[in-house]
DNA sequence: GACACCATCCCCCTGTTTGTGGGATTGGTT
DNA sequence: AACCAATCCCACAAACAGGGGGATGGTGTC
């Protein structure tokens, strides 16, 4: 039944709740190819004993008393960037799954997710995948429609207006863009007049964040 | 065997190559429960035709003659919202990826993608999911791990500053922050220098600009 | 062909907002 | 004692925003 004796995948669980701790452990233990060889209770424990043991994958709950998981998994992987963490945890709010990405984690699973896609999982992320339950993907995918969304405002502009508010968003003065674009200082102002009134914006700053968040 | 008669995922193909388009066609007929019902070598074909037939879920490349299929997904979109496109082409680049995801798509396959995978892939575009290859899921974390990494810079600033650039951020005037902070219009000024040092910028813009990428 | 419409281009005037140079005081850390 | 975050103030110049105005050329429609 097992023609090559495969390593056990060396699994550490961060998870302040003991009982959670404590089911997940016997949920893996249980799993044949899988061992527990690190459960934490806090993010403080885990920076200590993660770099020292050297799990194949982290299992990172996000709600821990002082620090947070995400905040732990950055510091992890200042550490060790290579290392796979997987989120496991009761927010499935969009802020708390971008926020993990940004921090580095490997992949986001809500803790009522199935022992059988949790396994799954984390061979997904063991291969460099990034498992999300399906809601969390749907948010990724709702956070770039809705970039495209507002990209739609900005398609309004016309090409002089565009590649004025390109410039606008690199900081440049009207006078430096009015030089690069070969106009003169009051086109650009023209220009910047006419993107205010079609993005429904009235300085600077305001265009620009319309503009980066496309 | 079949204890209920399912009916079967009706599919429609938009692909130029009418080799890939026959192939495909294949595979999914050969595939129980499936059935290729629109076959299109062009974005405009497939405008007219899908609304028309109405079928389950849309393939589509992306380097299609005339208009690409990115833009017919958009069109696509705007009429049939809840029609699920999934993506297959050939281009694994991140901004092919990410403009899909934008134009409403809600899956993005690499044509190397095994046929198995591939049937997997429609029952979960039609279960609300987001499939999308392990290296695009990749691209997707790189992407929001990007941003995570050009925070640190922020992180030099003091809590009263950061309150400051994420209100210039918003748009506000000097004068509005002050209110919102219950400080003094001069002492916001004051703020907006430090942010400006510290960041190494000189203008409004290039400060939220710097913030906005992080 | 006359007319409307729009993108492109340019100018003036007025007021507000921002950027930069100097100050100052308080309270907490080292 | 030295330092620094946090708070406030003044003055001046540069940049920006909003209100006018007008000219050209191309694309349409009626």
């Amino acid at each position: 039944m097992t023609p090559q004796p495969l390593p056990n995948v060396r699994v550490a669980i961060v998870e302040d709740s003991s009982r959670l701790r404590e089911s997940l452990t016997e949920l893996l233990t249980a799993h044949p190819g899988f061992e527990v060889v690190c459960a934490c209770r806090d993010a403080e424990t885990a920076l200590t004993q993660i770099p020292k043991i050297l799990p194949d994958i982290v299992l990172m709950d996000i709600g821990l008393p002082r620090m947070s998981g995400i905040d732990c998994v950055r510091q992890l992987k200042a550490q060790l960037p290579s290392m796979p963490v997987l989120m496991l945890t009761v927010y499935d709010e969009g802020p708390f799954l971008f926020n993990s990405l940004k921090a580095g984690a490997n992949g986001y699973l809500l803790k009522r997710t199935a022992a059988e896609k949790l396994v799954e999982s984390i061979q997904e992320a063991r291969l460099g995948g990034v498992p999300l339950t399906r809601q969390m993907a749907g948010k990724v995918a709702e956070y770039f429609q809705q970039i495209g969304t507002i990209a739609a405002e900005v398609a309004t502009l016309t090409r002089r207006e565009r590649e004025t508010l390109e410039l606008l968003a690199e900081g440049f003065l009207y006078k430096e863009i009015a030089d690069k674009l070969g106009l003169s200082f009051e086109t650009v102002r023209e220009y910047v007049r006419n993107i205010y009134a079609k993005l429904h914006v009235s300085s600077r700053t305001e265009a620009v964040v319309k503009f980066l968040h496309q």
